[in-house]
DNA sequence: AAGATGCTTTGACTAAAGTCAAATTTGACC
DNA sequence: GGTCAAATTTGACTTTAGTCAAAGCATCTT
């Protein structure tokens, strides 16, 4: 056992997909773990290919995305440190669904379908927290479609907004009001569903109206009351 | 064992989550699983609301729904006989991310969570089974989010008639061109993220055009091929 | 420091879809 | 068969977002 292993075992234990597992249980998982490593920008899999495992990030972010005939992105998903991603695929055996690249460099680990199904039959609590993993990529899901049937640019933006400050702000008494945009304007318009130039607009309108300040990729929420209110009344 | 029980252990086995089920297992489950009907329209659970399990689909069609602030649904899915559905819930302990009405009058099965986790536990097949299902349902949503994000409402009527008819037509050689549609145009609208009034100028564009013939809830399909090509061709 | 590349913003325009209300059709039920 | 309520369609209009292209910025490299 050499340090990165070990290492490894432990950081292993305190992913949400993985945690309560065993070190004997870990140390097996991770023979057969497949190291991978990304540059920024290029491809992890393509829409369409046969899916043969599912990937855990062990450092930089992921962003999980369809692409339309006319070109037009749709980021389904961002995935960081700890996340699983892409076990649709792995467990029903059918083509993803959607692309995924490396937003950073990225540190990937895969585990091969076959042999996870194994590790799910001995140990049913990793089946349980996949089961409780699925269920918040279905919630995330549920969300975007929300968003994308019932808010218009502006409303989508101003949630994301709240939610970026609320994640920031998570161990404070205070929430943070100036926050740096962690995706390019480009990669934000296709999470929310929108081009650059209608994201660039929505910009605009909540600045205009005195909610918030932009600078380059640094947002000031002036009127957190306000920025919910528009999130929130919708079509 | 009375007759319905026997009736219902040889269902059960039939069902996608519960498919390779032993007799003694599904007896088991049945003892605890709470047998519930719902008339058409009537409630089956409210997004917000507590989850405390999730249900089979014995008979009849439920339709699980967002409703936004100012009344607009948008349907994410609809579940049939032996179909699963609020399983998210079940798993992660949250409220239910949406609503669910019945379609019709409609036999549902409720499995209480805990109950369900102990099973998991015990028989790690079934939580295979949870997983693909979950993935279907995953399938689906980002089905869902695609065809919002990159259709316009005559493309995503298009895509949603071809299906039907592949739907209907799967155990015949040639595909059956006329078809009923099985919501009211109501709820069709609510399924295509979109209102009554567009949806109607919708039908009105493809019939227009020769694609289609519409008589009240009965379909044409005219010419696939154009409709196939408008389904896909997008933003 | 200059250039090149890629991201972002802006302008002018078009197209798509929503709003609201009125008209029409449909289906269910006496 | 007639009546009512609900569903659907249509019309006139507004709003929203997309298209395309040009201009403006920023950043990284050499």
């Amino acid at each position: 056992m050499n340090e990165l292993t070990f290492d490894l075992v432990g950081w292993l234990q305190t992913t949400q997909i993985f945690q309560g597992i065993s070190r004997s249980q870990a140390l097996n998982l991770l023979q057969i773990a497949q190291f991978q490593t990304r540059q920024k920008d290029h491809l992890i899999f393509k829409q369409g290919s046969l899916a043969t495992g599912f990937f855990v990030v062990k450092t930089g972010r992921v962003k999980v995305f369809k692409t339309s005939a006319m070109g037009k992105e749709q980021i389904l998903n961002i995935f960081e440190q700890g996340d699983n991603f892409a076990e649709v695929a792995a467990f029903d055996g059918q083509p993803f669904p959607a692309s995924a690249t490396a937003l950073d460099q990225t540190e990937l680990i895969f585990f091969p379908r076959f042999i996870f199904l194994d590790l799910l039959r001995q140990d049913p609590e990793i089946a349980i927290s996949m089961l409780i993993s699925q269920s918040k990529h279905s919630r995330h899901l549920v969300n975007v479609i929300e968003d994308l049937s019932f808010k218009d640019v502006p409303q989508r933006l101003a949630a994301y907004l709240l939610n970026l400050s609320d994640q920031k702000s998570s161990d404070r008494v205070k929430p943070i009001n100036t926050i740096n945009l962690d995706l390019t304007k480009t990669q934000l318009a296709a999470s929310l569903g929108t081009i650059p130039a209608t994201l660039s607009r929505a910009f605009y309108r909540l600045s205009s109206e005195g909610i918030i300040t932009v600078n380059g990729s640094q947002i000031e929420l002036l009127d957190r009351d306000r920025l919910k209110n528009l999130s929130q009344l919708s079509e």
